[in-house]
RNA sequence: GCCCACUUGGCGGAAUUGGUAGACGCAAGGGACUUAAAAUCCCUCGGUGAGGAAUCGCCAUUCCGGUUCGAGUCCGGAAGUGGGCACCA
C-alpha cells in the first residue's frame, strides 16, 4: 500500500531524479483549486448555446454526513461524460445537490438531541468536501439543499396550483399507527408487523391525506415509455408492469328486490372483471372489507362488522402472498345474474378482494381463477367450468385444485358456447353493454401518490383548517410557511402537532382561530422537480425560469436502478403536471437519457465463532498454502469469506472511499471504479484492484519521463533499456493507433461503455511503449501520441493528466483544452489480415492490403500451405469473400 | 405464481453487431535486477493431443436442437443465477 511515509523514503533516495513518484496528494488539492479559480460563471444559455447544450445530472444524494462507494461511482460516471462533452465543445449544465428533508435527520434528532437542521447542514458540509474531493468538475455556485424554505417554497406554490387544478385533493387512507407510542409510522419503520422502537404490533389506521392525482396521467405515462429510446429496456418494463394496464369490463348485479328495500341500500353491485366471458361460471361474488356496501352493512350485522376488524388488524406486510385458506363472510345478501334473472349468486366478504384495486368487487369464477377457486374450496361452494380445453370432453372436464387459465372454448353459456376466449370476452361485453349492465374499462394498478407524511423535517403543507371555512390554501404571498425552529424531539409522534404556536393561527377566509396542517410532504415530491430548478436556482420569482425550458431535457441522468420505479415515475408525473400548471410549456419527458448503474459490491467475512460480521480491514488472506483461507489480522481467528454483496453497514464490508481517495488518490479511486466492470453491472470492490489502478498511475507518470522530457530535449534515464526480445511497433504504427484510438475511446466514452474506453487508451500506452524513438520524427510522434493520451485520458483521471500536460509545456490547462480530433486517413490501415477459413474452419492468415480484390485474396489463400494440406484431394465448389475479413473455401470431397 | 435480465479462462471483462473467441486488466507461475525486500522489466498463462522445436490437430463462449458457407452473436427448448411485481380480478 502506498502511504505518505513509503514516498518521502522514496524521494530522499532518489533525489538525483525529482518526481520519480506520482505523489497525488499535493498535485489533486493543487489542480482542485486552480480548477475552481478557473470556473467560469454558471451560464444563462442563449438561443445559439441551446444548441449545443448537455445537461448531464446524478441522482442528488441524501446528507447522511458520508459519501459511500455508490456515490463515487455515481459521480464518477456523471464527471466522466460531463468532462467530455466540455471538451467536445458543448455548453454543460452538471451541478450538485440535496436531497435534504427525510427521517433520518428526525432520528439523529432524537437519538442525539441535535436539531435536524444542525444535523443536516453539518451533513452537507462534510459531504460537500468529500465530494470536492473526488475532483469532480461540478458547478457548485448553483447548489441547492430542499431544506432551504427559499427552495420549498416554490414547491408550497406548487402544491396551490395543484389544487386549483384538482391535481391534488384530500381524502381518507390507511397508515401504520403504533399504539404505544401513539404514533404514526412509515413503512420503513415497520418491521416485521411492529414498530421499530417500540416493538409494538403495528395497527391500521385511518388518517385524512393529502394526493397527488398521478393516475389522471396513467395513459400517457404509459404511452410515452415507448419514446424513450435511451431508457434501458428493464426500467420500462419496471414502470409499465407499475402502471398495470388492464383491459375488462365493469359488470352490474343487480341485489335482491327485496333486500334492497329492507335495508335502504344501492340497487347494484358494480364489478370489474377481465375476464368477463367466464360470467356463467360466477358462483359467487365477493367485496372488500372496506367496500363502502360493505361498511353499510356492518352497521347492522355483528358478524362483518367483527370480520372488517380483523381483516384491518393484520399487518399488510405481513400477510403477503397468495394463500391458499381464503377467509371471508357471506354478506346475507344475494345478486342476480346479470345475463340471467334465475340465477341467484351469494355475496361474500372478503380480504382477498382489493379496495384500491377495479372496483373493490369482484365475481368469483373458481374454475378460472385460482384464488376464486381457493375461495370457492374454502367456503364449498360450486366450482363451474365454462372453458374447455382443447382435447377435453365436455361431460368429463372437471377442475381439482388447479384453475384453468388457459385457452380453449367456451361451454355450458348460452350465446357464448364454442366461441373462443377472446371472442366471448367481445361477445358477453356487447350483451351486458345492451342490457345496460356492464361496459368495457380500463383499470390501472397504479394508485394516486399519497404525499402526507406525519413527520417533522419535510415540507409543510401550506393549507389551513378552519371549523368554519374547511379546509383553506395559505395565500401566496404568506409563502413559505416555513418549518417552526423550536420543537422538541424527546416525545414520539410529529412534534409539529406539539408546536402549539406554529400550529395555531388564523383562518385566511374568516380570520378566525384555526390550524395548520401539521404533515409535511414526502420528500419525494422535492426530488420530482430539483432537476427543473438547478437550470436557475437563485431565482426568487420563479421556481422555473425560461432557462429549464432551454436546458431541459436532461440529456443523461444517471443514478441507481432502485429509482427506477418511484423517483423516476414521480418525477414523469411532476412534470406533465408542472406543464398542465403553466410552469413549462411543451415538455413532456424529463429525461431523455437515463443510465442505471450497477452496485458497488464486496465480499463478507464473518468471524466463523461468533458469526460476526467484520470489515474488510480487518481481516487478512492466509500465506502459502492457507492461501485460500481467511484471518483476523488480530486475534487469528479463522475467518468465513463470504460472496460478494452490495456493500452495506450491516454486513459491515464497506470501504470507506474518503480512506481511498487519501491513501490512493482520487484518480486512482476513479481509476478502479471505471476500468473493469461495465459501468451497468455491478463491481466488485477489490485491495488488489485499487492496487492495480495505483500502479497505472505510476506507470504514465514513468511514461511521461520519456515521453515528455525528450520531446523537450532533455535526458531520460530509464529509456536506456534493452530491447532484446521485445515486440515493437513503427512511429507509422503509433501514429495509426494513436488515430484509431482516438477514433474508438470518442464512440465508446458517448455510449457510456467507459471500461472499453479505458482498455483502448491501455492499449495505446502500450504501444507508446513499445514504440522506440530512433530518430526526431519518430521522437516527435511518440510525444504527440502521449499529449492524445494525456487528453483522451483526462475525462477519467483528470488531476494527474493535467499536471502531466502542464509538465509537458502547455500553456492552456486540459480541462479547457479540445477534444482530440482524429484523421481519417491516419487511421486508416494500409494492411489488413485476412481469415482463410475451410467449411468455416480457421486454417491460415494472409495479411493483404486493405481492400484488396477478391481474386487476389483467393489466390493468396490457395497458396497457403495449410490450406493445400487441409484441402487435400477435395476440390474447391465455391469461395466466399468477405472484404479486409475472411476467405471462405467451400470444399467437397471428391469420390 | 407472473414478468424481466443475465450465463465467455482461476477472476473482472473484450469481440467493429453474423466473419480470426479471450483485447485490456487482476490473480498465478517462471526469470532478470538487488546483499535482501519493495518497485521495475522480461516470459508463460482456456483445455487437450502429437512433436526436439517451429508448428500442427481436436475440443471449448451453461446445456440441447435449428437457421447459415460461417453462430458467443439470430431462432426454438432446457437448466442455473440475479432482479422486479405479487391475492391487481
Amino acid at each position: 500500500m502506498l502511504n505518505s511515509s513509503d514516498n518521502k523514503n522514496e524521494k530522499n533516495h532518489s533525489s538525483r531524479k525529482q518526481n520519480a513518484r506520482y505523489e497525488h496528494s499535493a498535485i489533486e488539492k493543487r489542480w482542485q483549486k486552480l480548477w475552481n479559480e478557473a470556473k467560469k460563471k454558471p451560464q444563462n444559455l442563449d438561443e445559439k448555446a441551446a444548441q449545443k447544450k448537455k445537461y448531464i445530472l446524478e441522482m442528488f444524494p441524501y446528507p447522511s454526513g458520508k459519501i459511500h462507494m455508490g456515490h463515487v461511482r455515481n459521480y464518477t460516471l456523471g464527471d466522466v461524460l460531463a468532462r467530455f462533452h466540455r471538451a467536445k465543445g458543448c455548453h454543460v449544465l452538471h451541478p450538485m445537490g440535496w436531497d435534504a428533508f427525510g427521517l433520518p435527520a428526525e432520528n439523529a434528532a432524537f437519538e442525539h438531541k441535535e436539531h435536524p437542521q444542525t444535523w443536516t447542514k453539518n451533513n452537507i458540509n462534510a459531504m460537500r468536501q468529500q465530494l470536492k474531493s473526488m475532483g469532480l468538475d461540478i458547478d457548485w455556485q448553483s447548489e441547492i439543499a430542499t431544506c432551504n424554505p427559499k427552495y420549498y417554497k416554490h414547491e408550497q406554490e406548487m402544491f396551490l396550483d395543484l389544487l386549483d387544478k384538482k391535481l391534488a385533493y384530500r381524502k381518507e387512507a390507511w397508515v401504520n399507527w403504533d399504539p404505544s407510542e401513539n404514533s404514526v409510522l412509515a413503512d420503513e419503520q415497520v418491521i416485521d408487523g411492529k414498530g421499530w422502537r417500540s416493538g409494538a404490533v403495528v395497527q391500521k389506521r385511518k388518517l385524512a391525506q393529502w394526493f397527488f392525482k398521478i393516475t389522471h396521467y396513467a395513459p400517457q405515462l404509459l404511452e410515452a415509455l415507448d419514446s424513450l429510446e435511451k431508457w434501458p429496456e428493464k426500467v420500462k418494463t419496471m414502470q409499465r408492469n407499475w402502471l398495470g394496464k388492464s383491459q375488462g369490463c365493469v359488470i352490474r348485479f343487480n341485489i335482491k328486490q327485496k333486500q334492497t328495500e329492507q335495508e335502504n341500500l344501492q340497487e347494484n353491485l358494480v364489478v370489474f372483471s377481465t375476464r368477463p366471458d367466464t360470467i356463467f361460471g360466477a358462483t359467487f361474488c365477493a367485496i372488500s372489507p372496506n367496500h363502502p356496501l360493505c361498511e353499510k352493512l356492518a352497521k347492522t350485522n355483528k358478524q362483518i362488522e367483527t370480520y372488517i376488524k380483523q381483516a384491518n388488524s393484520q399487518d399488510k406486510n405481513a400477510s403477503k402472498g397468495a394463500e391458499k385458506e381464503k377467509s371471508g363472510i357471506h354478506s346475507g345478501l344475494s345478486l342476480i345474474h346479470p345475463l340471467d334473472q334465475n340465477i341467484e349468486i351469494p355475496l361474500f366478504v372478503s380480504d382477498y378482494v382489493l379496495m384500491e384495486y377495479g372496483t373493490g368487487a369482484i365475481f368469483g369464477c373458481p374454475a378460472h381463477d385460482q384464488r376464486d377457486l381457493d375461495f370457492a374450496r374454502t367456503h364449498s361452494l360450486e366450482v363451474k367450468p365454462v372453458v374447455l380445453p382443447k382435447g377435453e370432453d365436455s361431460l368429463t372436464f372437471a377442475i381439482t385444485d388447479t384453475a384453468w387459465t388457459g385457452g380453449g372454448t367456451l361451454f355450458r353459456s348460452k350465446f357464448l358456447d364454442g366461441l373462443t376466449i377472446q371472442a366471448a370476452i367481445d361477445k358477453a361485453t356487447e350483451a351486458l353493454q345492451k342490457k345496460g349492465a356492464g361496459e368495457r374499462k380500463t383499470t390501472w394498478r397504479l394508485r394516486d401518490w399519497g404525499v402526507s407524511r406525519q413527520r417533522y423535517w419535510g415540507c409543510p403543507i401550506p393549507v389551513v383548517h378552519c371549523k368554519k371555512c374547511g379546509i383553506v390554501p395559505v395565500p401566496r404571498n404568506e409563502l413559505p410557511i416555513k418549518l417552526p425552529q423550536n420543537v422538541s424531539f424527546d416525545k414520539p409522534g410529529n412534534p409539529l402537532e406539539r408546536a402549539e404556536e406554529w400550529r395555531k393561527t388564523k383562518c385566511p377566509n374568516c380570520s378566525n382561530s384555526a390550524e395548520r396542517d401539521t404533515d409535511t410532504f414526502d420528500t419525494f415530491v422535492e426530488s420530482s422537480w430539483y432537476f427543473l430548478r438547478f437550470c436557475d436556482p437563485r431565482n426568487e420569482k420563479k421556481a422555473i425560469s425560461e432557462q429549464a425550458q432551454k436546458w431541459l431535457p436532461v440529456d443523461q441522468y444517471i443514478g441507481g436502478i432502485e429509482h427506477a420505479i418511484l423517483h423516476l415515475l414521480y418525477s414523469r408525473f411532476f412534470t406533465r403536471a408542472l406543464t398542465d400548471c403553466g410552469y413549462l410549456e411543451e415538455l413532456k419527458e424529463p429525461f431523455e437519457g437515463l443510465f442505471t448503474q450497477g452496485m458497488v459490491c464486496h465480499a463478507t467475512y464473518q468471524d466463523e465463532k461468533t458469526k460476526k460480521f467484520l470489515f474488510p480491514y480487518q481481516v487478512e488472506r492466509g500465506k502459502g498454502t492457507q492461501k485460500n483461507k481467511w484471518f483476523h489480522k488480530e486475534s487469528g481467528a479463522n475467518v468465513i469469506g463470504g460472496r460478494s454483496e452490495k456493500m452495506s453497514k450491516s454486513k459491515k464490508n464497506i470501504v470507506d472511499p474518503q480512506k481511498v481517495i487519501s491513501d490512493y488518490g482520487a484518480d486512482t479511486a476513479r481509476m478502479f471504479m471505471l476500468s473493469d466492470s461495465p459501468p451497468e453491472r455491478d463491481l466488485e470492490w477489490s485491495g488488489e484492484g485499487i492496487e492495480g489502478a495505483a500502479r497505472f498511475m505510476q506507470r504514465l507518470w514513468r511514461l511521461a519521463d520519456e515521453n515528455i522530457v525528450e520531446a523537450i530535449g532533455g535526458e531520460s534515464e530509464s529509456i536506456k533499456r534493452s530491447d532484446e526480445g521485445i515486440k515493437t511497433i513503427s512511429s507509422e504504427e503509433l501514429e495509426r493507433i494513436t488515430h484509431q484510438t482516438i477514433r474508438d475511446a470518442t464512440k465508446d466514452i458517448e455510449q457510456l461503455r467507459f471500461n472499453r474506453a479505458i482498455a483502448k487508451l491501455r492499449s495505446l500506452c502500450n504501444n507508446i511503449e513499445a514504440c522506440r524513438a530512433s530518430d526526431k520524427n519518430a521522437q516527435a510522434q511518440k510525444s504527440h501520441a502521449f499529449a492524445t493520451l494525456l487528453r483522451l485520458f483526462h475525462p477519467f483521471i483528470p488531476h494527474i493528466t493535467e499536471e502531466l500536460w502542464q509538465k509537458s509545456g502547455k500553456q492552456k490547462i486540459l480541462t479547457e483544452t479540445a477534444w482530440p480530433d482524429f484523421d481519417e486517413d491516419k487511421a486508416r490501415e494500409e494492411e489488413v489480415v485476412l481469415a482463410v477459413q475451410i467449411n468455416g474452419k480457421m486454417r491460415a492468415t494472409i495479411k493483404l492490403p486493405a481492400n484488396c480484390e477478391q481474386s487476389t485474396a483467393e489466390k493468396q489463400a490457395l497458396q497457403q500451405d495449410n490450406v493445400q494440406r487441409n484441402l487435400g484431394v477435395a476440390s474447391v465448389k465455391k469461395i466466399i469473400f468477405v472484404p479486409n475479413k475472411i476467405v471462405n473455401i467451400i470444399a467437397e470431397k471428391t469420390s
